[in-house]
DNA sequence: TTATCTGCAAACATTTTGCAGCGAG
DNA sequence: CTCGCTGCAAAATGTTTGCAGATAA
């Protein structure tokens, strides 16, 4: 069902696809889709700088971050053992624990099929 | 008037300080104001996991990033120089231009006054 | 029967905006 | 007078939820 979501997509995006393909969906299930789906670990969210939550399908196979085209939303995993690395050092030097991050690249992909 | 934006707010945290101090000033007006520092570019803007936008009153001096504490929201700027290395090189990698990132760090500082 | 999934519409939160009042020039 | 800042309330957007009908076990 959201095998639609090879990239970053908010919520209204992929209600639209789906019924552009003719499914008669609601936007009520899309967003209990999405969650239900981000709960089983199924897709990864990042916010938008809109406030909009944006829906990924990644391979669940640990912490990686995304590199996403910001014309037509082309997204590849990034798994950056070195940032993380330098993250938690970082951290660490200024006595934080417990510390998470959430990176985000955004850029024009070199392929892009909306660059004319 | 935004001096109290010593960490990350959100405009109904900075809304509800200001009253407590005794200013009676609206939630609109908050929202005018942060967005007119915001252009000015007095502050910088993150947009939290639940979708609201978090204010924060940084230097203007070119990109840095964030090291926010979870419970107090203590921030420490940091400037990433190694970082926006490896985030140019990563992208380059992949045919990306024009990239941009994005990274923030959350965690629990030493000094945590919500600790106990 | 219960349980889950669905659609519709209402509710909700965050942010923006329209209108009017007030003080400065 | 105009201009800009303010408050109130309504609107716009993104998201969640209550209720009822359908389907499956």
């Amino acid at each position: 069902m959201l095998q639609e979501a090879t990239g970053f997509l908010t919520a209204r995006q992929l209600h639209e696809r789906l019924r552009r393909r003719g499914e008669q969906i609601s936007l009520a299930t899309v967003y209990r889709a999405l969650q239900a789906l981000t709960e089983d670990g199924h897709l990864d969210v990042t916010m938008g700088t809109a406030g909009e939550h944006r829906y990924c399908r990644c391979a669940g196979d640990g912490p990686h971050h995304h590199l996403v085209c910001r014309h037509c939303g082309h997204t590849i995993e990034i798994k950056g053992a070195l940032l993380e690395h330098w993250a938690s050092l970082v951290a660490r030097q200024h006595g934080f624990t417990a510390v998470a991050h959430r990176l985000e690249l955004e850029g024009e992909c070199a392929t892009c099929p909306t660059q004319g």
